[in-house]
RNA sequence: GGGGCUGUAGCUCAAUUGGUUAGAGCGCCGGCCUGUCACGCCGGAGGUUGCGGGUUCGAGCCCCGUCAGCCUCGCCA
């Protein structure tokens, strides 16, 4: 008679010493076989865990006979007893104390020889991993990193819940809108030549959600941009959107890190002390170069600009004479950093645009500090050297690397090289999370190329109120580009180990604002009334102020599983180019299914 | 679209300045083995060096092109 394997009494994982004498049915993989001629040895592995049985001829011939045909990855079911190992004790597996002494064994299911072997220990390219990720997902690790998704998802969702958030599912198929990412775009059968978009993030919809009185939302939401992948970065993600009503700023990030740091607390065990370091977004450009930073450790970066004005230092002077900045990072003990190193750095410094890498090293020579090679000859005259000592903070035993150019470009490079260097030079503390939130961002860019300006964030972002007469609200016409890009926003980061978890902002619920808004940004009440109809008019009806967030999980789920992508912590994610090995998608489609939807092929 | 790295057995990698028949570990197949747990021992199979072209007496190695993957800038919060 069959085994009844649907009638399990434990996983893989669950046996102890306390289980000794248990009569148990077990199924699961293969995951190894150690066949002695006589006695034979499986690990079986399902979810739970691995559970040696042991196969003995002598008692059961029948079953032994079995078990020397097992292969690996075969799917079987068995019924044995459960048995301590006395002596055999393997201390490296949580089952090590016992054994199965199997009586009975079915086979369940047989396997070809996989592509490749299911472990930890051997890293296999990803493109042969998502190929074949049905066997990927066997593996520890990645049914780890599944496991921890889900704890970390029901953490968040348990959480928002204890504190009167309502989970409302917003639609997928939207309305196209210009603004941000390139969208996704579903064509309609019903209506030839319209199309449908898949939503970038439930962004208006939550905001309604607010208008209609609800309160309090939130939802663990799809979201979808074309455009290209990162190792942090897939075309469709899953975002813990939320938006509350009647808040300011604080309000939102005290619920936010309240959550973060019940997540850290289950996922690591980690106490995460509250509340969060709060740095603005100057501050954070000007001593990280990015808006996201990481603070574990120092090496900040030094505004030389107006030391830089006194020397005649052409690789200075022309980007400050354009307009441009001069600023530097210090490398503690970087002085020991070889040609290669620095030479290297160099050469990719210049793949992200910038022109070399100036640096010199400081160094002591019978009591008195100097300045050797690189740049050294045209700093090491007095005062400069002792101004530069002064304003960089370098010390004998130092390296220092300057960037001359537009503030962006400086503050793009000095950001890159203190995080190569930082991690190549084993500066970076390990089993450190740093949060911290950046805030006050502007909410203004400035687009050269249009020679207009830009919402920062989106275009339904609230002014701080201390600066809100910066946009001259009651005049008609628009206030200076000078004034505006001072305005700051009610916006906010959410920043751990120099990535952005997440962000938001408090809305704008006053119609005259939003309308002056579109105003400044170019967009006429006629194009506004197109594209964001529904939102302008709910303003109109009551809107209450409102504002909300959204985290990115998988960056989430990734960091605190301690991956390199995301594409670990997403069960069937897509490569860098957008396709997914397993399913081969995206894929051509039939002239039939085309025709119906009224489309044609450009030649 | 730009830059970088990579591509050799099923998997992970090696192969001196260009030099004989391209190797190793794991896996796989066969045999032996009654306490292994990365079992062990013996034997075996397995290769269009991503693909195409060029230089050369001779190319895994050099050159050109191309394809694929990863990282990164642009792009994207």
């Amino acid at each position: 008679m069959p085994l009844e394997y649907n009638k399990r009494t434990h996983d893989c994982g669950a046996l102890r010493g306390s289980d000794v004498g248990k009569t148990v049915l077990l199924s699961g993989w293969v995951d190894n076989f150690r066949d002695h001629g006589g006695m034979v040895f499986i690990d079986l592995r399902d979810r739970g865990g691995i559970t040696q049985l042991r196969f003995n001829p002598d008692t059961d011939p029948a079953a032994h006979g079995v078990a020397r045909t097992l292969r690996s990855e075969y799917v079987i079911c068995i019924r044995g007893e459960v048995v301590s190992r006395g002596t055999n004790v393997n201390p490296k597996m949580p089952t090590g104390e016992v054994e199965v002494a199997v009586h009975e064994i079915d086979l369940l299911s047989k396997s070809k020889t996989p592509p490749f072997q299911i472990t930890d220990d051997v890293e296999t390219n990803e493109d042969l991993r998502l190929e074949y990720r049905v066997l990927d997902l066997r593996r520890p690790r990645m049914r780890n990193a599944m496991m921890l998704r889900h704890k970390i998802t029901k953490t968040i969702r348990d959480y928002f819940d204890r504190n009167g958030f309502l989970d409302i599912e917003t639609p997928i198929l939207c309305k196209s809108t210009p603004e941000g990412a390139r969208d996704f775009l579903v064509p309609s059968r019903v209506h030839n030549g319209s199309f449908y978009a898949l939503p970038q993030s439930p962004q208006i919809f939550k905001q309604l959600l607010m208008m209609a009185g609800l309160d309090r939302y939130m939802q663990v939401a799809r979201c979808f941009r074309d455009e290209d992948q990162r190792a942090d970065r897939q075309l469709e993600f899953t975002q813990i959107d939320l938006e509350m009503a009647f808040v300011q700023p604080e309000d939102v990030m005290r619920h936010v890190e309240a959550c973060l740091a019940e997540v850290a607390q289950v996922a690591l065990g980690l106490k995460v002390p509250l509340p969060m370091p709060r740095i603005s977004y100057a501050e954070a450009m000007a001593k990280y170069g990015k808006d996201a930073p990481d603070i574990r450790y120092e090496m900040t970066i030094k505004d030389l600009s107006v030391f830089a004005a006194k020397t005649d230092f052409k690789v200075f002077r022309e980007p400050l004479d354009a307009g441009g900045v001069v600023r530097c990072i210090v490398v503690p003990g970087g002085a020991a950093m070889t040609r290669k190193e620095t030479d290297g750095l160099t050469e990719e410094i210049k793949g992200i645009g910038a022109g070399g890498l100036p640096l010199v090293k400081v160094a002591e020579e019978g009591g008195k500090v100097v300045l050797q090679t690189g740049i050294a000859k045209f700093l090491d005259a007095e005062p400069i050297k002792s101004e530069l000592l002064s304003t960089s903070g370098a010390k004998p035993g130092d390296l220092i690397f300057f960037a001359a150019g537009s503030e962006a470009n400086v503050c793009k490079w000095l950001a890159w090289l203190r995080g190569t260097v930082a991690e190549r030079r084993g500066m970076i503390p390990k089993d450190t999370w740093a949060f911290c939130w950046v805030v006050d961002f502007p909410l203004f860019g400035w687009d050269d190329d249009s020679k207009n300006i830009f919402s920062m964030h989106h275009p339904f972002t609230s002014p701080k109120d201390e600066d809100l007469h910066l946009m001259h609200l009651d005049s008609p016409n628009p206030a200076p580009a000078s004034d505006l890009l001072k305005v700051r926003a009610k916006a906010y980061d959410v920043v751990l180990n120099g990535v952005e978890l997440g962000g938001g902002s408090i809305r704008i619920h006053r119609s005259d604002v939003q309308a002056k808004i579109f105003q400044l940004l170019g967009i006429s009440p006629e194009e506004a009334k197109l594209k964001f109809e529904y939102l302008i008019e709910a303003l109109q009806y009551g809107a209450p102020p409102h504002g909300g967030l959204a985290l990115g999980l998988d960056r989430i789920v990734m960091l605190f599983g301690g991956f390199s992508s995301i594409r670990e912590v997403i069960a069937f994610p897509k490569n860098a180019k957008a396709i997914d090995p397993l399913t081969k998608a995206p894929s051509e489609v039939s002239a039939e299914q085309l025709k119906e939807l009224g489309i044609r092929l450009a030649p």
